[in-house]
DNA sequence: AGATTTCTGATTTACGTACCTCATTATTTG
DNA sequence: CAAATAATGAGGTACGTAAATCAGAAATCT
C-alpha cells in the first residue's frame, strides 16, 4: 500500500494538520519541523494522490489556448482538436477557453496575452510569433503565476515551461535528405518556400534543410526561401513565377502552409517532374499525397500536441514534472502508403 | 456543474442506494425503476467520476503483459517500457506484472494464458503467435471476463479487444515504397528477410511489401522471404549466403528482427551498394542509420503502445470505450535525421 | 390471507486529501 | 514575568462514489 498523510504524520510524530500545511506550503510550521516532515515524506516514498487530492479541492485546470486565426488548415485541424479537448474536459477537470488572433501580428498576440487573468487561468498554450515583444508578454504571464507553453512554434528566450512541437531544425534536415534522395543525383535546384522567417520553427526549418542539402547534395542548389505568409494564393504566384523563370527547379520544398497553392501551382504545369516534399497532414496535403502530386510529407500530430500541452499545464501547475518521454512530438514522414 | 449521483437520485425519484446498484449493474432493483435511474442519467448526461469511484473502491488494475523471452531487441525495449511503466504504476493504480515466455512456441504461450488467474487479474496484454490454440486460450480468458490486449502482433480471429500495434500491411507497403524509391529505377533483385511466417505481423509486412513491388516497381523482383526465427546469426548467414549466390540483389528489406546479423552480413561486403530497409528503432538499427548502413528504418513506439494497452485495458475494465485516435500507433519512418 | 421473496429506501462508513476552526503549547518579545 | 505571537494539535466537513446493513414496502406464491 502506497503511504498516505496519516502514516506520514505518524512517521514524522506530527499531526495531520501539520502534514498538510507543510505538503501544502501554507505558513506557521518551523522550518526544524519542516524538515521532519520532509524526511518522512522521503523515507516513505509518499506520493500525493492526485486523484483524491483533485477530488477534495473541486481542482478545475482552467486553460486558455492562443492560435492564429484565418485559413490555414493546419491551424484549423489545430483548434479542431483543442475543440475535441473540451469535450473531454469534464473527465479531464479542464475549462478550457481558445483565443485567436490574427496571423503574424505580434502586437495582437501581446494584447491578447495581456489580456488574460492570471486570477482566472492557471495555465496558457500559444502558437508563439518569435518577437520581443511577444517574449516580454510571455514572461509577464509567467511571473503571475501563470503557467505557460509553446505549442507549434517555439519561443527560444522566453521563459515557457515547455515547448509542445517537434525540432524544427531536424524536420528541415529530413526533408533535405528525402528532397536530396528523391532527386536520386540529379542536379538541380530546389525552391523554398516559407511562411515567415518571424516563426522561429520556419526558420529552423530553413536552416536544417539548407544544411543537410550542402553537406550531403551538393548538385543540389537552394533557390529562395521565399516569404508566403503562409497564404495559398500567395504561394500559387511565387511557386507559378520561380518555375516558369527557373526551368532547373526539380523539386520543391514546402516548409510552411499554403499547401493548397502550391498544389495548383503545379497541377497547371503538369508535365514538369517535380520532387515535392511538404510540411502538416491535411485535406490537401494528404489528397496531393494520394494522387503522387506529392512525394512526401512530413507531419507533427498535433493532437498529440493539444493532448500533451494539456497533460503539461495540468501537470506544472500541480507543481509535477510532466513524464519527459510521452510528451516528446515525433517528426513523423507520411509517404502515400502510411498516412494515418 | 456535472450532476453526481445524487442528482440522478433526485431526478429518477428513487434513492441513493438504487442509483448505485443501477449504475454498478447489481442484482435487485426491477426492470421499471432500472429504466427510471437510466434515462435520469441520460437527461442529466450524467458522467460516473472515475476519480472519485477509484478512489472510493480501491481500484487497482491488475494488468499481466506477456511478451517473448530471448535476446530480441526490439522485445527488450518494450520490456524495459512495461517496466517503466510499473515504476507509475502507484500512480496510475496499476499493478503490472511481465510474464515471458519462449519465442515461437504457442503451446508454452497457451500454459502461460492459461495459468493467469482471472479473479487477480484485470487485463493481459500479450505478444500474439498467430496459431489456433492461442486463439483459443485468449478466447477463454476473455470468456472469464478477462479484457486482452494483443501487442505488435494481432491475433486475427480471437475476440480480444484491441490491438496495440500497427497496420502491418501498411507499414510492408511503406518498406516497398521506399525502397523502390532508393533503388532509384535500377533493376534487380530485392531480398526478404523475415522471422517467422506464424507472426501476422511478419505476414502482413511480407503481403504489403510485394504488393507495392509488384505494382510500383516491376523491376525489382523478391528473393524470399528468408525465415530466420527473428535469429540474428541465422539472419547473417542466411543475408550472407543469398548475398553471395546473387549478385544482382540492390536492396534488402528486413521485415523481422536480428538486426545485428543483418548489419554484419552487409558489414562484411562492403563494397556492395544496397538499399537497406528494416524495422524497430533499437541501439543496432540506430547506429546502423546513422552510418549509412540502413537507409530506413520503419519503426512503432513501443512506449507509445504499452502506455496505450494500458489505457486500453483499464477503459476496457470500467467499461468504456478508449479514446479512438489517441490509441492508433503511427508507422514511423525514421531516417538519420529524424531519430529522436 | 399469510408467508415468502424480491425490491427499495435510509443511513453509514470509507477512500485520500484539502481546508477550516478552535484549543493548546512553545517561543519570543517587551 | 506577563503578554504577545508563533507553532502545533485535535477534530470536523467536504469532494463523489462504493459498498454495506437493516428496515420496510411491494409483489409473488402457497
Amino acid at each position: 500500500m502506497r503511504p498516505t498523510v496519516h502514516d506520514i504524520a505518524a512517521e514524522a510524530g506530527v499531526s495531520l494538520a501539520t502534514v498538510d500545511r507543510v505538503l501544502n506550503r501554507r505558513p506557521g510550521v518551523r522550518r526544524q519541523t519542516v524538515e521532519k516532515v520532509e524526511e518522512a515524506v522521503l523515507r516513505l516514498g509518499y506520493v500525493r494522490d492526485v486523484m483524491a487530492a483533485n477530488l477534495a479541492r473541486r481542482r478545475i485546470y482552467p486553460l486558455v489556448f492562443v492560435i492564429p486565426a484565418g485559413p490555414n488548415s493546419f491551424m484549423r485541424v489545430l483548434e479542431a482538436e483543442i475543440t475535441a479537448a473540451m469535450e473531454r474536459s469534464s473527465v479531464e477537470r479542464t475549462s478550457i477557453r481558445i483565443d485567436t488572433v490574427p496571423p503574424f501580428d505580434s502586437a495582437a498576440l501581446v494584447k491578447v496575452l495581456d489580456a488574460i487573468d492570471p486570477k482566472n487561468v492557471s495555465g496558457v498554450a500559444l502558437v508563439a510569433t518569435d518577437t520581443p515583444e511577444v517574449r516580454a508578454a510571455v514572461d509577464r504571464l509567467i511571473d503571475q503565476g501563470v503557467k505557460v507553453a509553446t505549442l507549434v512554434s517555439d519561443l527560444p528566450g522566453s521563459r515557457r515551461a515547455h515547448f509542445c512541437g517537434i525540432d524544427n531544425i531536424a524536420a528541415g534536415r529530413t526533408a533535405g535528405n528525402l528532397v536530396g534522395r528523391f532527386c536520386a543525383g540529379r542536379p538541380g535546384r530546389v525552391l523554398v518556400v516559407a511562411g515567415s522567417m518571424k516563426l522561429s520553427d520556419h526558420m529552423d526549418r530553413a536552416s536544417g534543410f539548407a544544411a543537410v542539402l550542402e553537406a550531403d547534395f551538393p548538385d543540389l542548389d537552394i533557390v529562395g526561401p521565399v516569404e508566403t505568409n503562409d497564404d495559398a494564393d500567395t504561394v500559387r504566384r511565387a511557386v507559378g513565377t520561380a518555375l516558369d523563370a527557373d526551368p532547373d527547379i526539380i523539386a520543391i520544398y514546402n516548409l510552411g502552409a499554403g499547401n493548397r497553392g502550391l498544389i495548383e501551382a503545379i497541377g497547371a504545369r503538369g508535365q514538369r517532374k517535380l520532387a515535392v516534399v511538404a510540411h502538416e497532414v491535411t485535406e490537401h496535403s494528404r489528397r496531393a499525397l494520394a494522387e503522387g502530386v506529392f512525394d512526401a510529407v512530413i507531419n507533427q500530430d498535433c493532437g498529440h500536441e493539444v493532448r500533451s500541452a494539456i497533460r503539461v499545464l495540468k501537470a506544472y501547475a500541480d507543481g509535477l514534472a510532466p513524464l519527459s518521454d510521452q510528451e516528446r512530438i515525433r517528426i513523423d514522414i507520411f509517404l502515400k502508403d502510411n498516412l494515418p
